[in-house]
DNA sequence: CTGTTAGCGCGTTCAC
DNA sequence: GTGAACGCGCTAACAG
C-alpha cells in the first residue's frame, strides 16, 4: 500500500555500489577472484554488501565467462555400495574445489547421451563419467565446445579424453598371490568381463599372475557383478579352493552360497573380493579384499579436469589409482 | 592462417535467426515452452538450428527468468544404502521433471549451512533436504528469496517449509503386530532416537502399539543406527524374543551378533528391520522388514516443490509416504 | 503470428 | 586503483 516500489526487488551490484559510494566495476572486482581493490574500499563494499544481503549472481557470471562452475557427474546404479562411495567422494572433492556437481543418474543407452548433451546448455566446466562410456561422437562434441571429459574406470581410449583407472594390474596380481600364499592351488576368477572394463582387466591380470606362478586357474563368467550372481555361482563351483570375485558385492553372495552348501570359508575355499565396501567388514563376511581409494581417485579425476581446462590440446592422459590389500579372514 | 575470424565462435540465436531468415525473437519462441510459432517457421528455425548446432544457453535463460532449473539436493552419508537409494530416486525424478539436481554432499553443521546458502547464487528452483535440518533463519532466507524448501523425513515444523515423511506410525505398528503374531512376547526396539527423527517416531509408535496389545516392550538406545551398533547390541540383549531395528543396516548387525552368541533367528529371537535395502534380501539375512517407497517419496517431494512454486504463501504441508511389510524369514 | 525494443546482472576492456 | 562504456545470450512486452 504505502510503497509503490516492489518490496522484493533483487539486490544487484548496482545497489551495493550506491550504498558504498563506488561504481559497479569496483563492486565486481571486490568479489572477483584475482581482484585488485584497495583494502579500504574493499571493506566498504563488503560491508555494504552484507547489510543489503547481496549475493553475486553466478548465472550472470557464467554468462560472461562463457563457463559456469558446474561439473556434470554421470552415474548409473548409484544403488551399488561402491558406486555410492565413488559419488560421495567425487561430489565432496568437487565442492572442495568450488565446483558444483550436477548429478545425472542415468540408465544406460540413448537416454544417457541425451542427458549428457544437456550439459552443454549450462556451459559446464567439465564432465566426469563414472558408469557409462559415451560414444566418440559425443566426446568430440564436447571437445569442440572446449569442455573436458574425464572417464573413470572406462576402457576405450578416445582422443583428448583423459581417464583415471584403478590399478587393476596390481589388484589382480595381489589377489592371485594372496590366494596362493594362503594355500590355494585351484583358482577361479568370477566376474562379468563382458560388461565391465574393470572386471575384464582384473581377470586378465589375475590369470596372467597365476600362469606366472604356475597355478591352475579358470574363469567363471556371470551376467552381472552382483550379489545374486555370486550366490548362484556357488552352486556350480567345484574343484576349486580359491576364488577371486571382481567385486565385494558378488563375493558376499558367493560366500553365502558356499555356506548354504555347507562349505567353510576359508578352509574349503578361500575368497577374495575387490572394492572394500562397508559390507566387507561385516562380521558375517569379514572379507579379505582389495581396497579402492575412491577419495584419491576423485582428486585425480579433478586434477585431470583442471589441467585440461588449461590446455585443451594436451595429449590424453591416463592416471592410475592405487589399490591396497585388506587382510581379513576369508583368504 | 587463412581465416581471420575465430573458428570456434559460439552459435547464438542470432546466427540461427539469420540463417532461417527470421528474427531473434522468433527463434527464442521456437525453443520456449508455451511458444506460439507457426508450424512452418518453426520448422525452418529448427532446421537451421540443427545445421548450426545451436543450443539454447540456459544460463542466459535463467538470468531472464530469475529462476534456473537447478534444484539443490542436500545429503550426508550417501554411503548408507538407504541414503543412496533415496538420492538415486530423487535425482531421477528431478531429471524426469526437467530439473537438474545439484548435489551437496555435506558433513553436518556449519559447513552445510554455508553450502546450502551457496544455492541462492544460482537462482535455484528449490531445495530438497534429506539429511540435515537447516536452521530456521536459513529457511527464512530462502523463503524471502522465493525459493521453496522441502524437508524429507525431518522433524520440526517450520513455517512455509513443506515436508514429506515416511509413515512411521504405520511402520511401528506393523512391526509390533508382526512380531507379536509371530509369537514374540518380550519386545525391544533398537535405535538412536536421539539423533534421528525417523528412529524416534518409529520407536514411539512401536511402543504405543505394544502397549495397546498389552505386550512387554523396552527400548535399547544406541549411538548410531549402523551395523556396528546393531552388532554390539546383540551382546547385551537378554530376555527378549522379538526385536525391531529402526533400519536394516543395524538389523544385519544385530543378526550377525546374535549368531555369534549361538542364538538362532527367528526361533530364539525374531527380528524385523526397516527400509528394505538390498542387503535385506541377501540369503545370509533374509530379513523381514518394512519397505520404504523411495520412488514414491521422491515424486511427493517434487510435487510439493512444484505446488509451492505456484503459491509461495501457501500453508505448510506434510505428505505421508506409505510403507509396506516385506515378509521374509526373520519374523 | 512476427519483428522490435528493452532489459536480466555481471565482467572487462579502456581512459583517467 | 577507479569509473564509464560495452557485450555476454536470451526472453518479455509491446507494436504491427
Amino acid at each position: 500500500m504505502s510503497a509503490p516500489e516492489k518490496p522484493l526487488r533483487k539486490i544487484t551490484s548496482f545497489d551495493v555500489a550506491r550504498r558504498a559510494g563506488v561504481s559497479r566495476g569496483t563492486v565486481s572486482r571486490t568479489f572477483t577472484p584475482n581482484a585488485s581493490v584497495s583494502p579500504e574500499t574493499r571493506e566498504k563494499v563488503v560491508k555494504a554488501a552484507k547489510e543489503l544481503g547481496y549475493r553475486v549472481n553466478f548465472l550472470a557470471r557464467g554468462l560472461i565467462n562463457q563457463r559456469s562452475d558446474f561439473v556434470g557427474v554421470v552415474a548409473a546404479s548409484i544403488n551399488d555400495p561402491y558406486r555410492a562411495m565413488q559419488i560421495e567422494q567425487i561430489a565432496k572433492s568437487l565442492v572442495r574445489h568450488n565446483f558444483r556437481p550436477i548429478l545425472l543418474p542415468d540408465s544406460q543407452g540413448e537416454n544417457a547421451d541425451h542427458a549428457i548433451e544437456q550439459l552443454l546448455h549450462y556451459n559446464v566446466s567439465g564432465v566426469l563419467v563414472i558408469s557409462y562410456a559415451p560414444p566418440t561422437a559425443l566426446c568430440a562434441e564436447f571437445a569442440a565446445a572446449g569442455v573436458p571429459i574425464v572417464l573413470i574406470n572406462k576402457a576405450d581410449s578416445i582422443p583428448t579424453v583423459d581417464r583415471v583407472v584403478s590399478n587393476t594390474d596390481a589388484a589382480g596380481r595381489l589377489a592371485a598371490v594372496t590366494l596362493i600364499e594362503g594355500g590355494a592351488r585351484q583358482l577361479v576368477v568370477i566376474g562379468a568381463a563382458a560388461i565391465s572394463f574393470t572386471a575384464r582387466r582384473l581377470q586378465q591380470s589375475f590369470i596372467a599372475c597365476c600362469h606366472a606362478l604356475e597355478t591352475e586357474v579358470r574363469t567363471f563368467p556371470v551376467k552381472f557383478n552382483d550379489y545374486a550372481n555370486g550366490f548362484a555361482a556357488a552352486a556350480t563351483l567345484n574343484g576349486v579352493d580359491g576364488a577371486f570375485c571382481v567385486n565385494d558385492y558378488m563375493a558376499c553372495g558367493l560366500i553365502d552360497g558356499l555356506r548354504q552348501r555347507g562349505l567353510v570359508v576359508p578352509f574349503d575355499i578361500r575368497v577374495i573380493g575387490h572394492d572394500d565396501v562397508p559390507q566387507a567388514s561385516w562380521a558375517s563376511y569379514d572379507l579379505t579384499t582389495l581396497k579402492r581409494h575412491f577419495d584419491l581417485q576423485a582428486e585425480q579425476a579433478i586434477d585431470l579436469l583442471l589441467s585440461r581446462m588449461n590446455d585443451l590440446e594436451m595429449a590424453e592422459r591416463v592416471e592410475l589409482t592405487p589399490v591396497s590389500l585388506v587382510r581379513r579372514s576369508t583368504a
